[in-house]
Parts: C-alpha cells; sequence; structure tokens
DNA sequence: GCATTACGAGTCTGCTCCGTATCGTATTTC
DNA sequence: GAAATACGATACGGAGCAGACTCGTAATGC
C-alpha cells in the first residue's frame, strides 16, 4: 500500500518513512475531538493518541507541542471562498454574508467558537485568525467599493463599519446563535436587504 | 467589625456564623483569575483558595462544586441596563447599542469571551446566557417597536432582525476585536445610521 | 463555661496528563 | 542481510488538581 509519503519530492532518507495514514488520522482525531466540545485546553495529547489509533510517540515525533499540532490541524479547516459573480451588488453580499462563518468542513462551525478564548488571549493567535479573515474581508470591501464606484452605494459610505454590520449578524447568531428564532437560512438575505435599505421609514 | 451575615434575615443557628468577608473574597478572586485570563476549565478551586487566602473546605462548604460557585460569580456580573430617555429612536438606539457587551464591572469585557464555549457546549449556560440578555433584547425591542408606532421606522420592519443588525456588530467588535481599526467609542453612533438609513445610493 | 459551627492551613488518596524512554515489530535504503 | 528509521504499546517520574479529611483556633448562642 502507499501508506507513506511520495518518493518523489524528497532525498528519501534511510530507515521506514512516516506513515502518511498516521499524520491524517492524527489531524483528523484532533478535529474531532474539538468538534465534539472538548476545549482546546482539555485536549489532550493522550486522548488524541487513542482516538487516532497512534502511539504518544508518533504524535510527538511529528509535532513538538499541543499548540503546533493544533495549528496545522485548524489550517485543514480553512475552506474554500466563494466567488462573488461581479453582477449585482445584492446578491454577491448575500452570497459572502451567507459564507461567513461556515466553512466546507462541517466541524469548523462548532470549533469555531471553542477558539474564541484563545484569540483573546494570545497575541499570536489574534494575529493568525487575521490572517485567516483578511482574504474575506478583503473580497466583500472589493464589493463594497465596486458599489460605490458604479453609484449604486452611498458615495459617502465607510466600507470598513459597512462590513462590520453585514458581518456582525451573522457571526453573532452562527458562533452564539444569539437569538434562538431567527432562521439561519434566511438571514444572509435579510441582513443583506435590511443593511442596503435601512430600516427608517421614507 | 460586622463580619458576618446579617442577624435579621434568619433565625440564627448556634456556632460561629460564615463571615461575609470570606465569601466576598472567594467571588472576587474566581472574577479575578477569570479576567486575567483563566478559563473557566483552567479554574481550580485550589487557586480560587489560595487567591482569596481561604480554606479549600471553606469554598467546599458554600459550594457543591466549581460550576456552581461560576453561576454565582458571574451573577455578580451583570451590570446595570441603561434607561433609553424616549425622546428620539435614534438616541435610545445609540445608547443601547453602546452598552452592548458594557457593564459595570470592567472585568466583564474581558471574561466574556472565555465563556462563549461554554455557552455553546451546555444547554443549561445557553439558557442562563439567553435569560440574562433576554431583558436587555426587550429594552431594543420596545425601542423599535415605537418607533414603528410613531411612523419612525418602516412600518414592515422585522423587529428581530433589525436587533441584530444594530447589536451583531458591536459584540463582534467587543469580543473579537473583528475589525482592529474601528474606533470602539464612534462606532455605535455609526451603527445605528447606518443601519436607520442603510447603504443604499439614493 | 459549654456545645456548636466556622475559620485558615495543611495533609492524604486518587486521578489525569505531560513528555521521555523502551519494548518488539515493520518497512525502507544500500 | 545490515543499518536506519518508524510503528503501536506501554511504563515511567513528575506535576497539578479534586475532594475529603485533620489540625488548632475563633466566634456565636444558651
Amino acid at each position: 500500500m502507499s501508506d507513506v509519503t511520495s518518493p518523489a519530492d524528497a532525498p528519501r532518507s534511510p530507515g521506514r518513512p512516516r506513515s502518511v495514514r498516521a499524520d491524517e488520522a492524527i489531524i483528523e482525531a484532533t478535529l474531532d475531538l474539538l468538534a465534539e466540545g472538548s476545549t482546546v485546553e482539555a485536549l489532550s495529547i493522550e486522548a488524541i493518541a487513542t482516538r487516532a489509533g497512534v502511539g504518544k510517540a508518533t504524535i510527538y515525533r511529528r509535532w513538538p507541542g499541543k499548540d503546533a499540532l493544533l495549528l496545522d490541524a485548524l489550517r485543514r479547516l480553512k475552506g474554500v471562498q466563494p466567488q462573488p459573480a461581479g453582477h449585482s451588488v445584492r446578491d454577491d453580499l448575500v452570497l459572502l454574508v451567507g459564507a461567513v462563518g461556515r466553512n466546507i468542513d462541517p466541524r469548523a462551525a462548532r470549533i469555531m467558537p471553542c477558539l474564541v478564548p484563545e484569540v483573546n488571549r494570545s497575541p499570536d493567535h489574534y494575529q493568525l485568525y487575521q490572517n485567516i479573515i483578511e482574504p474575506r474581508r478583503k473580497l466583500m470591501r472589493e464589493v463594497l467599493q465596486r458599489g460605490v464606484r458604479d453609484g449604486e452605494l452611498r458615495a459617502d459610505l465607510d466600507v470598513e463599519v459597512a462590513m462590520a454590520l453585514l458581518t456582525g449578524p451573522m457571526l453573532m447568531q452562527r458562533m452564539l446563535r444569539w437569538h434562538p428564532e431567527l432562521d439561519d437560512r434566511l438571514l444572509p438575505e435579510r441582513v443583506v436587504d435590511g443593511v442596503l435599505d435601512g430600516i427608517r421609514a421614507r
């Protein structure tokens, strides 16, 4: 079986190569345990090893500690960014807002809230978090700037505030189920239309 | 010194009464440790006892375990709700939005994010969280309904969505510093005006 | 004064975890 | 076949904490 790293990309040191299957199993076990509700700090190497069907040494051979392993594991969750069509600003915004806090991996939705304390505690993790969301923010910023340029949005629009208006309600709902009765499927449309047209009578 | 519970409210059982000072010290130590960055689960009874200058038994005499102690401690953080003046819907909203995630106790701002995972994990904690924010939500709901009644806001306004639009951006910014460059002091006004008037050109 | 309860401080057992080391075995290169 | 490295499993010493307990002391009601 081809349970090992591809021989093409390295000079191949002697001895038995590391098992790709083990790599995969460790990462998956980590994400599974997190998704099942374990906090970052409650997560133990021993639990990961057991879950992955792997010896502890196999983990320590690859990562110096829990933090490094976690970083690698979380990188797997970074989903694909949706590509706005570029026709209607409203439709593009609905697409982007609907993607807030949503990733390919369904575990991501359960894991993300557990990382909030970490992001607040450690400047490194805060930076990592910012690096991850910045590309998504950039995408939305461009859609909004396009709207201003085309005259579809107010000329005096504060783009950064507008992004907060669009993103905040979705994030809050996804992370905290802030309001139990809001319908998650309809929310993106409602949010975009609400922010576009305002709530003031006219 | 009057270091003990007031004699007026109980039949007074015999023996030395429990020290109010100890109660206070334990709660304060708990909140301090949380505010300093300890996670809920990393918090240990031993650490609390040491910090409070109190024996472990003194804690176990009062609470059955960490969870019960935490619940009592967190109840202390519930700040006062601002009272909207009732003149202008906009001004009332700015007041309420500015109060989102803000409590009298400055430690609250640092503690709240640490509770996000708990709220997601335990239905009990989720319910507790909902009970705490519901009064605040009610206040905002009334202001919005008043606006609709007075014709200041759209007649077809979805009040729940509107609350999400107003609250979400503030919460996200307070809990995650989602956008590093947004000015926290000006944000409430910006959010309210943005949501009121919309971002669409007209 | 005496029974009763609380106090701070500390001890003790049992548990979980960390990070390292050591088994016997498996897989690879030379 | 020999050397090298990886594998899962398990054992180890050490750290930290939970809870129950024990001290000698302090405060209260009768």
